[in-house]
DNA sequence: TTTGTTTGTGTGTTCGGACACGCAAATATA
DNA sequence: TATATTTGCGTGTCCGAACACACAAACAAA
């Protein structure tokens, strides 16, 4: 009959602490030493302290693998997310998510998705309704209705459901996590891109596109972002206008560029703050208007054709996959691994020409 | 007594394989399903094929967990960096290493570090012979000694020991995986700053900085990449000069740079192909010129003083941090998880601007 | 005092895979 | 033919942690 005997092994020249070591230490059973980590009660107060003080001592890390091995949980997870067939810029958190979804199968998380159309409320209460119903381990979500949301969210706070949130933030009933964008400082950087570009007391516009109250918060940062670095740079020269357009109602949107055009001689340069930065940039090359410098957001194919001619100057990629990848990747850390998860994380801000487009487009974070 | 029955589990609607299942349906043992697994032998060339391609139809995919846990192994992993020291660049990805050294830990590999002096080939040999000595499992480097590397390639090879390469390429004695920059790609990027920010003809500056033959090849393609970008724009009214300068003469340094100045008074932007941009930046700043746009490479702390006072006014970042990172991430993917590896990773370049700094300085990829 | 419940602790099985060993049958060598 | 060796396959232990269960002692209720 084959014994291999205890080694309690030695890495680093440091012992590697096992449950087990810690057991001997304390003259308990491994079962004690299992009961005072998980805090399941049933063990005298004196030995618990003892036990507790031992694993301080030795520095004990559980093993991972053996953890996740033996609690053969499996985790499910909610993504509550706009469907990406009607507006493409959710097909990247998506794809994010399916990553980060297929590194973390083997350690038992399965991810449902519930797609809302992110232009109807009732479609995004409906989902987060259904998904509520199915009490899943876990929610990740988009918070694009910020009125609608709030019940959810107590709900889920008093069934103890923890929450990530991605792309939108919202401070209510604190989540697990918010990953995201610093829409502040990409303000601040649209604005050196223009300037740079444009050394010259000039006027620059920007243009809020498509995108009502969902995103207010966000893109009045921006907006923020972008005369303050005018502002902190004694700029005072530079006039900065604003507007909000839509183009649901092409001829109203038409003329209201038009009008911004005529009435502004001097502009020269257009930040857009959503993703349609291609709407503007359309109209310019039909107008045939080479001398704006646009700057614009996100990496969606109708942008990417832009910047590749020349009519878009740069795209601010705020890193849609990575939003959706970290927002798994926070939710197994803390729920499988039980590792204290940070509770922002902003991506960076990635300055995108058609020079190094490439990297981002099929970059795994 | 207690017996928890044979579960055989479901996962997605989709039944989780196991060793166990694939050894019941080709009705042998789990032990010869191990060993067509392993190729250990041992097993009659009918049932091989038979385990084989149950293998295949199940799609049979190895708990990672439970591999890593049985075969208790430590993997070590030499990495052989320049001094940090000596060239603080080198901290960036030492750090990088070291993240991903406490990241999997857990798995069973150990790094042991070999530092050498950058700017001494002897130091370099030295310690390549030490680690060869050791004999680890594999090895991670930076090549920056061209010809002194390749007869350790040559042993390495021989010797049947894995080695992924970071920062510097060399294409010989394929490695497992090459980690780095697109130069070419940065020097295009480069010229784009600079262009957009000098948008009338005028004279550029493509300057070498302390950086011997080391990096030429490196050096070479950036610049490449920097007068292609005007070739390719149709911009011939544009004059890229070139320079090769060393700080370490600091007098020849000096009158080297004052007559390219008074040689060139159409210089409007100076592009450093290394980590020296502070260098040219601090002696523009004592002479109070600042009509020159300056892009440089990588943050370290000098360049990042300057480019927050402004006189550099972009630094692209090559993530020494990531290099280190995912080298080691290869390596482990490769030895402990058995998984294909690309030959080659090249990461993003990032433009870096004071406004986005923070991103980028302790971001953790 | 007897019976029931709570508290404290130890034991044994399991997760999926790796590998050492046992052992019979087939084949080789004497 | 007797003895060695190789080949083919099964069994059992272990990795470290989780957790179900067994069971004695302490305490409470009858």
């Amino acid at each position: 009959m084959l014994v291999r005997q205890d080694l309690s092994y030695f890495f680093m020249g440091k012992k590697v602490i096992r449950i087990k070591d810690i057991a001997e230490k304390a003259q308990v059973s491994t079962g004690t030493v299992d009961r005072v980590i998980h805090n399941r009660g049933r063990v005298a107060e004196d030995v618990k302290e003892r036990v507790n003080s031992i694993i301080k001592q030795l520095n004990y890390e559980p093993n991972l693998m053996a953890r996740v091995l033996s609690s053969r949980k499996t985790f499910n997870i909610a993504a509550l997310i706009p469907d990406h067939k009607i507006d493409a810029y959710w097909s990247a958190p998506k794809s994010g998510i399916k990553k980060a979804e297929s590194e973390f199968r083997a350690y038992g998380t399965k991810i449902e998705y519930y797609t809302f159309n992110p232009y109807k409320v009732e479609s995004f209460v409906k989902k987060a309704d259904e998904l509520t119903k199915e009490k899943p381990d876990a929610i990740i979500l988009s918070p694009i209705f910020y009125k609608e949301t709030l019940p959810f969210f107590e709900k889920w706070k008093s069934q103890n459901i923890p929450f990530v949130l991605f792309n939108t933030e919202i401070h209510e009933y604190d989540p697990l996590s918010y990953i995201g964008q610093d829409s502040y400082q990409s303000g601040l950087i649209a604005a050196k891109l223009i300037h740079y570009g444009n050394p010259d007391p000039s006027t620059f516009l920007v243009a809020h596109i498509d995108e009502g109250t969902a995103n207010a918060a966000h893109l009045e940062k921006k907006e923020q972002g972008f005369r303050d670095y005018f502002e902190q740079n004694s700029l005072s020269d530079y006039q900065i206008i604003r507007a909000e357009l839509n183009t649901a109602q092409l001829s109203s949107f038409l003329n209201a560029f038009d009008t911004i055009l005529r009435e502004n001689p001097e502009l020269k340069g257009i930040y857009v703050t959503t993703s349609k930065a291609h709407e503007i940039a359309n109209l310019l090359q039909q107008k045939h208007i080479r001398t704006l410098k646009i700057v614009g957001y996100d990496l969606v194919s109708k942008n990417i054709k832009l910047l590749n001619n020349g009519m878009i100057s740069f795209l601010i990629n705020q890193h849609p996959k990575g939003q959706g990848y970290w927002s798994v990747s926070h939710l197994v850390d803390h729920l499988i691994f039980k590792k204290e998860v940070p509770m922002l994380k902003y991506l960076p801000l990635d300055i995108v020409t058609k020079e190094n487009l490439n990297y981002y487009l099929d970059s795994d974070e």
